[in-house]
DNA sequence: GATGAATGAGAATTCATTCAT
DNA sequence: AATGAATGAATTCTCATTCAT
């Protein structure tokens, strides 16, 4: 098969200006009276949940590149020619796709680190969190996604890094070490490194991906496991 | 085709299976001296395997559809078509490509389960056995593909968990599983999921692609880090 | 895919069937005045009847083969692209313009068939059917794209005798044999073999398309040459 | 399929020197004995020989374009590359096919002509010639062939008018002439016409390319038949 | 705003032809 | 001479994007 080379991020057509976000709002217009704007809004901003959540769908199954535009349409109930009025191009889609989708998860996180409970308590939280908003939802697909793509994406990853990872690490960072220095976590491991309590989340998001119909995980299993090994207070000798 | 073959109703191309090793001697030959076969069969190997590495390079940058056989060729330094002799198509070449890039690791990894030796030296030789095999080398490259990838070649993925990853759980498993019982390892959550010693490698793998520009990591650090959690044998109370 | 649709594993292509009617009406439309459907759906005919036209002349120049669907395009006087809205891929192209410009004949013999006149009045009826609704139009290269290509489309060529030759050739045979039995023909010759009218339209057919800028053949009156010979009532002894 | 453009008779590429002819006989050769001349003469005409059968299987079963050189070759028996030390290029080797395989049948024709036997007898003759020596061999191909592919070898198309057809004609023409002034036919319908001879064996070599897997054609029968009609001195009133 | 037909650049794949061995 | 690997032009088919309705 042919893949039109449109999709390679480099070259670009024509870029006449789009919207980026919904404009709403568009000053006078036709002779016909004003039709409840917000009513018009409402349905404008489902519209465009509806090609978001379509396009995660075909991205998510297909990757960038191999992914349609014609099938996130039909998907979404509309015709090809309507994306055009919520995006831009095909890239702007993913791009938005990816920040709409990724970001609500971080101001989360960092409320779970202003609040003073036992860190081993948090951890339990956080597993429940990641199960239930992260990986029982899109958001899996979308950090699939990133993983994937984000190499051709670089200002994508870059954007993912600023706004979604940095700042997790950073609040794990500062709970960790509060953690650390009331004894509650053995050695200061995860302190330097709080990526390693993400790890069996990328482990979930990747098997699940994957390996699971060839062997299913338990994915909160493994990360209450994961989670009692970094806590544990320790044998007695 | 596409083509497509489309347009040649009749026939079905022979499609010769892109020549491994190259069948020689074709009966009595010319009056000369025999023509060092090795010499061409070292020549056709190389190529193939030149083939193979511009297309790492390339998939792993492009990912599999974005790719363009015309710059693998490039880069190989051969002419578009050459690559048709080795393979049969892209995808034929995508997923030999992942197939002899990968399986080269498992003999290893089943060779230190039978190795009799504190499993403490055994994580520390795997340890060192990864950062110098996978990440220091182009198979964190395939291994970032197959998660791209993955559920686009599910065939591939059954091959990837077939003759690799479930290898190398069971493997683990085995280890882990006697560690356990000789009490090196304080809980039996890595027995229960031998998938948490290779999620730090993971994250390594994934973060090397996306984020170390921003943020570089010391792998071999956060690796050592997690393996001391997992065996620590607990602090004294 | 050419497509090889090979670079997209998963997915086939819906490929909707070529629309030949257009399905208008989409539920309630906007509140303008209803668009004109036959309007839209008789610019499509017009296109779809252009491009069978085109294709004609170059298939029929060229060959099926050595055709290109560029060429197609520039001489209906469309984008390459639009073939493909039309019709599935080049041999459907191919098979559709057989079918579509063979047909229409058929009935027009069948209706001569049953007409109750001498037969030799019908014989030279059929000569001018042949000379002005063949032989005069693009039917004639039809016919010899049949002969030229039908060992490749054995399908097409199944579908010609089916549809087309076996008709014609058993309304011949009714047609001879009550004229045998009328004394009308003095041979049963060509009640045993009807393709004998047909023999000289086949020479007409392949003389014109390759021998007449040699030597010109006046087809209407060796096809009345042949009629007389066939109906010679006989000299007297 | 993308078929390659060289195959369009326009377009050359480079067109070097190459043999037309076996060029036998080469000069001083190299430092080793004769290897006696005829005998590799001999050789080299036989395969030649096996060239030219193998190329009309191919092309009269896919026609010239769609006829790979690939496969000639390996029907041959030989090496790709080894067409080309004994034709120039895939046209030539069409060309002198044609040429090759029609011209013999011409001077058998033309003998005919001369003989002083009543034309009824030399029809009977003509009939068998043309069961035994077209329709019975490769020849009936090679008309077939010559249908389909002349409109874009006009060359051809000319040297097969000029050697062949026109001949034959004339020949015919002489020998209907004379009949016909004998009385033996009772109408000038064929001088005028001679094609009209010919046409029951376009009939069948047509028919038998096309349509005899679905209705049998007993092409002697047929063609007896018509030379009944032809020949019928007319019955007696 | 919506639609979906039309466009045409682009990519996979094929194969005539060359040429080193 | 013979071979068959290598080449790269040419062709089919796809799909992002535009635009008339």
């Amino acid at each position: 098969m042919a893949r039109s080379g449109k999709s390679r991020p480099a070259k670009k057509r024509t870029a006449k200006a789009a919207p980026r976000g919904v404009s709403f709002g568009r000053g006078p217009q036709t002779g016909k009276s004003a039709p409840a704007p917000s009513a018009r809004e409402a349905k404008q901003a489902e519209r465009r949940e509806a090609i978001l959540t379509a396009a995660l769908a075909e991205f998510s199954a297909q990757g960038f590149t191999a992914t349609r535009l014609d099938d996130v349409a039909r998907r979404a109930g509309i015709a090809k020619g309507t994306i055009y009025l919520y995006f831009r191009d095909k890239e702007s889609l993913f791009q938005e796709l990816i920040r709409t989708r990724l970001s609500p998860i971080v101001g989360t996180i960092e409320a779970l680190r202003d609040a003073d409970v036992p860190v081993r308590a948090l951890a339990d939280q956080l597993v429940e969190l990641f199960v239930r908003e992260v990986f029982g939802t899109q958001r899996k697909d979308v950090i699939r996604l990133m993983i994937a793509e984000g190499p051709r994406f670089p200002k994508l990853a870059e954007f993912y890094y600023r706004e979604v990872l940095s700042r997790i690490i950073a609040a794990l960072r500062t709970l960790l070490k509060r953690a650390h220095e009331r004894g509650e976590v053995g050695s200061d491991a995860v302190v330097r490194f709080p990526q390693l309590i993400a790890a069996p989340g990328l482990v979930a998001v990747v098997w699940s991906g994957l390996f699971d119909r060839f062997e299913p995980l338990d994915v909160r299993a493994m990360m209450k496991a994961h989670v009692d090994l970094l806590f544990t207070p320790g044998r007695a000798a």
